[in-house]
DNA sequence: TTTAGTGACTAATGCGCATTAGGTTGACGC
DNA sequence: GCGTCAACCTAATGCGCATTAGTCACTAAA
């Protein structure tokens, strides 16, 4: 800026004013500093600007996973593509950090919030039991809460959810009219707040129709353990006739279980998947699922951050319902 | 720090002094400030080090793919979570974006570079005609190209890769053992720098063997274009005995196809993808693939890009050649 | 003619840290 | 008794920007 400033022929502030569209210049300077920051290609410094009170640009984004259960997942990446689209358009940065488990992340939120590093953050995987609210609370670090079911106790919290409920209670009720008494949830990590929600789902709408023969069975994500649960159930003595995967991994690993203990799909049983990517349509038959659109799940997130940062009130928006395609994979109940 | 200067009865200047490990304060009074700022959770504004020369004590990482092509794919989250590993411990932040082309990719690195946003970037992907060197050069900004040959045109930048060639040649002298002939490889994107260094490697391979039938045909790596090409190249007349697949997506989506057109694997025709991961275990016959440490890789990256930040000079390392995991789907040509 | 007001600008300050230039004390050698 | 040096500490400066407090000239109102 001291450069423009004598380049242009002005004081620094004038340059300030000018580059910042404060009052205090003549259109005529403006534009002539204009073009000299231009021709200078100039930019300014975001530690300079963060140093005199503009906050860092900066959004923080942690994922608290293992760097073995990082496996296939086109969630996390669509997702992160969508906030960036929205992120990059206000020129914010987005600070990524992958951690071990939540108390690290606890940590990570502390350093960064400290350091000035960012102005906000994304959380993701919010769970039942989850120390992270109260402690952005008590910080005061402005974050939007991706997945989470909206919650009255942290009022300063924003959040994006989808309905599980809904949507598990439509699968439900599908499978119900194809003539299935006999389901088995094979669901994701107990103590997620998604998977915790599509359990009391899951149940209530068995309770509602009087099916007893209706359970989850929680997981790791992983295909190892999405066919061994598979295995598990089908090998019972009453095997259920159709299948929730809580994600599309363990889906298509059941489906290769399923297949060698010689069920066949959809005839001996039906299958659905809470997660649709190219991998449902890599086995035969293709499998239906629920579909949702995570890049624009992350174009809201992100909107709502940056709504948060402008200085808006929290609130908790609703995604639309995932949608089920139905493909090959579910059918009329053996016997209905 | 005026603070913890206040409260330790010391100046300002010794405090910097004392966190920073620098002489000039007495151990006793060193360990006292620490003291004092470790009950007041202090930790030094990024900002406010970034403006006083310390850098930004932060690294770019540039994804340049369309949001639809980032699909099921395991590589690049693991490659980050080793590059993390290796960051947070020296506690560098990651600054991440996704763009739509390598254009965009080159304005945001001016962009970062300008406003001092970070130190150094990781660069992925790199093409056979690459601006991004130079411009890196030109700059003068610190970075390592994950997954290119080394470049001696380019002496400033370090490179971390991996050694395509050897294992092309390897794959393709494993598959001549078992009889096979006409090979087909289906490739990556054409212009990516590995894409077309495992295509001249078949290429020479096949002639100093004097293997007519013999050639790769580039794709976009999704499974769309990976079933669509297999089925091409199958319902030629004289049908390959081998496929060789750049990635796991890819494979998966043409054994499905290749069972369609009634080949089975391996009897008619032998598989190998050239990524490993749990894809490969989700189809029958598991895939043979060529496994490489993604994780690890990431690391060696983030390795190379710290000793350059710490003033080291650039070079080329070679992580393994990526190994050939013998699962169920290469076998004895048929008719050899 | 004086006063208040306004538009266009400059000077000065501070953000939080690192660093350099001083300052004070006490020990030591001559 | 004086100069020298080392050890320990304080004061002052600057990084690049935003911002607040002036300064100056010129115009409209009293």
């Amino acid at each position: 800026m001291k450069d423009i400033a004598r380049h242009a022929g002005v004081s620094q502030s004038a340059v300030s004013f000018a580059l910042n569209g404060r009052s205090g210049v003549s259109e005529e300077t403006r534009e002539r500093v204009r073009q000299v920051a231009e021709e200078l290609g100039w930019r300014p410094s975001t530690a300079a600007r963060a140093l005199s009170g503009e906050g860092a640009a900066t959004v923080g984004f942690v994922l608290a996973r293992r760097a073995e259960t990082l496996g296939v997942d086109s969630f996390f990446l669509q997702l992160v593509s969508g906030i960036q689209e929205v992120l990059a358009e206000r020129h914010l940065g987005l600070l990524f950090q992958v951690v071990e488990d939540v108390a690290d992340e606890c940590a990570v939120y502390r350093r960064w919030w400290a350091e000035h590093r960012v102005d906000g953050v994304l959380v993701v995987d919010p769970r039942t039991a989850d120390p992270r609210p109260d402690l952005l609370d008590e910080l005061g670090l402005p974050a939007v809460v991706i997945g989470g079911a909206p919650d009255e106790r942290h009022p300063g919290l924003s959040t994006v959810w989808a309905d599980d409920a809904g949507a598990m209670a439509s699968v439900v009720d599908g499978l119900y009219t194809l003539g299935h008494r006999r389901i088995v949830h094979i669901a994701g990590l107990p103590g997620l707040a998604h998977t915790e929600r599509r359990i009391r789902t899951l149940r209530a709408e068995a309770g509602r129709r009087g099916l007893a023969e209706v359970r989850s069975v929680t997981t790791d994500y992983s295909d190892a353990e999405g066919a061994a649960v598979t295995r598990r159930v089908l090998e019972g003595p009453t095997p259920p006739t159709a299948l929730i995967y809580d994600n599309d991994v363990m889906a298509v690993a059941g489906v290769a279980a399923a297949a060698e203990l010689g069920f066949s799909v959809p005839a001996d049983v039906s299958v659905v998947s809470w997660e649709d990517s190219a991998l449902c349509r890599m086995v035969k038959p293709w499998l239906s699922a629920l579909s949702r659109d995570s890049g624009e799940f992350g174009r809201t997130a992100a909107r709502e951050l940056t709504a948060l940062l402008d200085g808006g009130s929290a609130r908790a928006v609703r995604v639309p319902v995932p949608r089920l395609v139905e493909r090959g994979s579910t059918g009329v109940a053996r016997g209905a």
